[in-house]
DNA sequence: ATAGAGTAGTCACAATGAGACTAAGAATGG
DNA sequence: CCATTCTTAGTCTCATTGTGACTACTCTAT
């Protein structure tokens, strides 16, 4: 059998909505439209949503539920999250990105995972911060000339001063 | 016939490389490798710069000019850039980007092509600092409670400061 | 001679992204 | 009463991008 490769990012945020409550593809790509509010960290549209929901079935994470009457519409059909898959997605969730790129989209949307279900951001706020710091730190001293290091050097300290600014707003923040 | 799309940043970047002096794909992919002048900001595979290079032809900015015999190795391809390419790409390193989140690369990677040919950079400097100087106004004020919004102010209080430190390097910088 | 390394370019396939399409049911309007 | 249109629900197709492996050519070292 040809192994699986990890879940996208997409496929990730997706998963989490789903560990939420089982749903299914339309009402999930709601959440991801630009007004959405994961959307507005990411927007996938529609036919990305049910792509990803596809793998997430083949991968053993989602498995549907039920079909059930739309509101006015076609039948629907629900998906749920397995227990591997709430595992998986709960265990990503916990876990700081390796680079500073990676917060602008994957940290966001875990943020905004954790914060629409009402769990505390405080520990991955940590994490993330000494994840980091090793990087931060290595950006001191005086301006560099290369202008490609200038950039990694300002860009990473609006990056630490967010993650400060989010530590300095207690549990939930 | 169909219309013909903008070219991507990789395209231009490669046009970019191109309009210096006649080359050939696999000497073009040195500079996009990881270690390479512009691979540090926007890393091609070679496959991708042939196809650009494919592209590039076909909306007229390239040309075949000869074949040379290789550095121990088969025949090389020798391509050009057209007049309507050189115009092209020179209107392109001269406009800001509209966006932040476009500093990163199309912007780093203008810069870069810019000081490789020893040309200025100061005006492109001062007009992207214009053209975003409304995006920067508009996040004063006290840090936003939402997290996404928190971070869109930090990252562009980053970006901000590089520009800055950027145009506070006289010509050439 | 032959095995390796670097040069030059291509191929096939997977993943992503954007737009248009089917289809069902409810509401509107002449 | 029938046609139109809107929203819901999901699918299809195509273009673009990204990745690894592949051919082939030339020189060098063993």
């Amino acid at each position: 059998m040809p192994t699986q490769r990890d879940p996208s990012t997409t496929e990730y945020a997706v998963l989490g909505i789903l560990a939420e409550a089982p749903s299914h593809g339309f009402a999930i790509a709601r959440h991801f439209r630009p007004d959405g509010d994961l959307g507005r960290v990411l927007t996938v549209r529609r036919p990305l949503v049910y792509r990803a929901l596809d793998r997430l079935v083949e991968a053993g994470y989602a498995e549907p539920a039920s079909t059930e009457p739309g509101d006015s519409g076609p039948q629907r059909v629900v998906l749920r999250a397995t227990p591997a898959g709430r595992r998986r997605v709960r265990a990503w969730l916990g876990a700081p990105v390796v680079h500073v790129r990676d917060l602008r989209i994957e940290f966001l949307v875990k943020l905004t995972l954790l914060r629409r279900s009402g769990r505390s951001t405080e520990r991955l706020v940590a994490r993330q911060r000494e994840a980091l710091e090793g990087t931060f730190a290595a950006l001191d001293g005086p301006d560099p000339d290369d202008h490609v290091d200038l950039w990694r050097r300002h860009t990473a300290a609006g990056a630490a001063s967010f993650l400060e600014a989010l530590g300095r707003r207690g549990p939930g923040g």
